[in-house]
Parts: C-alpha cells; structure tokens; sequence
DNA sequence: GCCTAATTGCAACTGAATTGCATTAATGGC
DNA sequence: GCCATTAATGCAATTCAGTTGCAATTAGGC
C-alpha cells in the first residue's frame, strides 16, 4: 500500500476535514528535517485541531485511544514542538502549561485570555503595538505578552456558580 | 512590658529602615480586622522590604531563621494576603509562584518583567492604556496583564554564558 | 534489508503546592 | 490579668505536573 504515513493510509483524495490537521503536521514536521513519528504527528494534529490551548491532560483525551502515547512522550514531543517553533507554550495561574499550535506569527507580541474560574487559555493574536514600559538599567526585553484575566463564555455570571466547579475544562 | 506585638518590642522612636516595613505590615494586617500574627508580620514585612517579586524559597530564606515559620504556614499566609490584596501573585514560567506586596493600585491592567534565565520577577506598574483585544462573544475580560520576557541586568548577554545557571536566583 | 542514531516506553524521581488533623495562641469579654 | 472561643499554626502525608535515567524500539539513510 503506497502512501503510508506513520501507519495511516494517506489518501490523494481532497482530505476529510478530520484528516485535514493530520496532512498539515506532516507536512510541518518534515519541514523541521527531524524524524517523522507517530507521536510527534498525534500530538500537532491535536493541537491544529483545538481552537484553544491544550493542557497536557487535554491532548491525552483527544489522542486516538488505539495510539496509546506515553506521557512522557507526549511531554517530550511538546518540548521538541515548542523548540521548533511549531507551538508555543502558555504558562497558567493553575500551575499548568498549555499549548497552541503556533501557526501564525508569535514574534514580539502577542495576546492571550485565561479563564480566571477553569483556566481556559485562548490565542487572540490582535496585540501589535510595542507597549512602552520602562525597564531599570540593563534589562533586555524580548517578547510582550498581554493577558486577558476574566470569565470564558462557559463561566461567565450569567450561569448559575455552582453548575460549574474550577475543575471544569471546556 | 508595654508597647509588645508579636513577640518583637514597638518603639516610639523613628522606625529604622529595617523596622519600617514591619510596621507597615503591622498596620496593613491589623486593616483587614483578621488576627495579627507572626507569620503574617513576617511575610508581609520580607514582601514590602523586598525590590522584587518572592517566591516561596525566597521568602523561606528572607524570613528570620530565629523565628522558624513552618512552610505551610507561608503558603497559607502567601494566600491569605493574597486574597486580602495586600499582596498578588505571578505565575511564572518556571511553574513557580512570586508575590508583591501589593502597595498600589493594581487594577485594570498591570505589568511585569520576567528574566527567561533566572526567573527574576519585577512589578513595572507604567502600564495603563486598557487594551483593545477582540474576545468572543460571551467572554468577560477583568484584568489586563502585560508580561515583559527577556533577560534582567544579571543575566543579560555580556555576562559569561556560564557563571549563571537557570537556577540562579537574585 | 541493515545499520545507527534518534526517539520512545517504563519506572523512579523531583519539587511546588495542598490537605487533614491535632495543637497553639490572638483576641474579646470578664 | 484570666478564660474561653476559634482562628491560625505545625506536622505528616499526599497530590499533581513535570523530569530523568536507561533499556528497547524504530525512522530514515545506505
Ligand atoms: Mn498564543
Ligand atoms: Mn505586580
Ligand atoms: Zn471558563
Ligand atoms: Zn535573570
């Protein structure tokens, strides 16, 4: 069988939506020149596929069961993602990294919203301008990052407070 | 003896530099109506006197070795000032947690630098302009944070790569 | 197909923070 | 000043995200 990828069947049919997130990870990772791996194709599929950041709790549910990833693989694998530039990493009051498929530009600034009741974490991407703050004497600043603190659509006032715990993920 | 709290002697004589932010914490403790005790004397005082954010092992080192606060205790008491906003709270990238005491007004929108090497946290505070960011619908911002990442005095790049280890605190 | 280095899996470990519960001590009333 | 009340603390055990060491596997070049 011709088109095999890491043992899925690569069809030359326009792909299924479904499928759609899986061509683009291949095709990312090759681009690094580092090894095609099952693991490393799950896990950006995942995150291509997640219209917000992923916990490494989250990935492990979305990953094909059948797959059965270690942890400290999929660990692994966002450490190697984040180093390539493929993702970026979102570090949370919970204590907890997320992590965005980062396919547009992260350099310099960029925006997020965290979700101060169950710490949903969102790119917003619409920060440009280069705030000015003052740094004391030999500071380099590098990136800027905003974060939006407040309640997601699923947490917000107007749902009853006890229908929802801090436990609770999108 | 007259003129005792907490174990340590009030004078009536000009606070020393050392003793001002005791007493300052005194009086930020006694404002919130709850008990007035060691351990919060002593975390928030290291806080105010403190030129930069503290983690919990900074406050465990900064904290009198003859009064020997257990580490719960300052985790409880970190949490406690915090919801009492005599202190807040960053998260950092390294999984960790710093405070400030919390002397100005931090609402709306705030700023911080992180040190990507060392971790160092500085409050900036010149960060005012609540920012234009497009949320979905149904999300409701509170707090704007900008974070500043780079690298602080001490680990900027003219320093030798290696005299600083990411575990170098300031 | 074979070789080899890169990657993965597994088990043990780390380090920050939390929890449960018994003990201590700050404060208000006397 | 003393006592009672109950908030706060101390201590041990626990949780939870993430890391490390090392042996087993496998992707990709030949
Ligand atoms: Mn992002
Ligand atoms: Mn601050
Ligand atoms: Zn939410
Ligand atoms: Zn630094």
């Amino acid at each position: 069988m011709a088109g095999l990828c890491c043992n899925r069947a690569m069809s030359t049919n326009p792909p299924s939506p479904a499928k759609r997130h899986y061509l683009q990870a291949d095709t990312l990772i090759r681009s690094t020149g580092a090894r095609l791996t099952r693991p490393r194709v799950e896990v950006l599929a995942a995150l291509l596929a997640a219209e917000q950041a992923l916990s490494h709790h989250e990935l492990e549910e979305r990953i094909d069961r059948s797959v059965d990833i270690d942890r400290v693989t999929i660990y692994r694998v966002l450490d190697w993602l984040t180093a390539q530039g493929l993702a970026h990493r979102i570090a949370g009051d919970d204590r907890v990294r997320r992590f965005n498929a980062a396919g547009h530009a992260h350099e310099g600034a960029h925006a997020h919203f965290q979700c101060e009741r169950c710490g949903t974490v969102l790119c917003l991407d619409e920060f440009s301008a280069d705030p000015v703050v003052r740094l004391p004497r030999g500071f380099r600043p590098q990136h800027y990052e905003l974060t939006v603190k407040g309640l997601c659509a699923g947490c917000g006032p107007s749902r009853r407070a006890d229908t929802r715990t801090p436990a609770h993920r999108h």
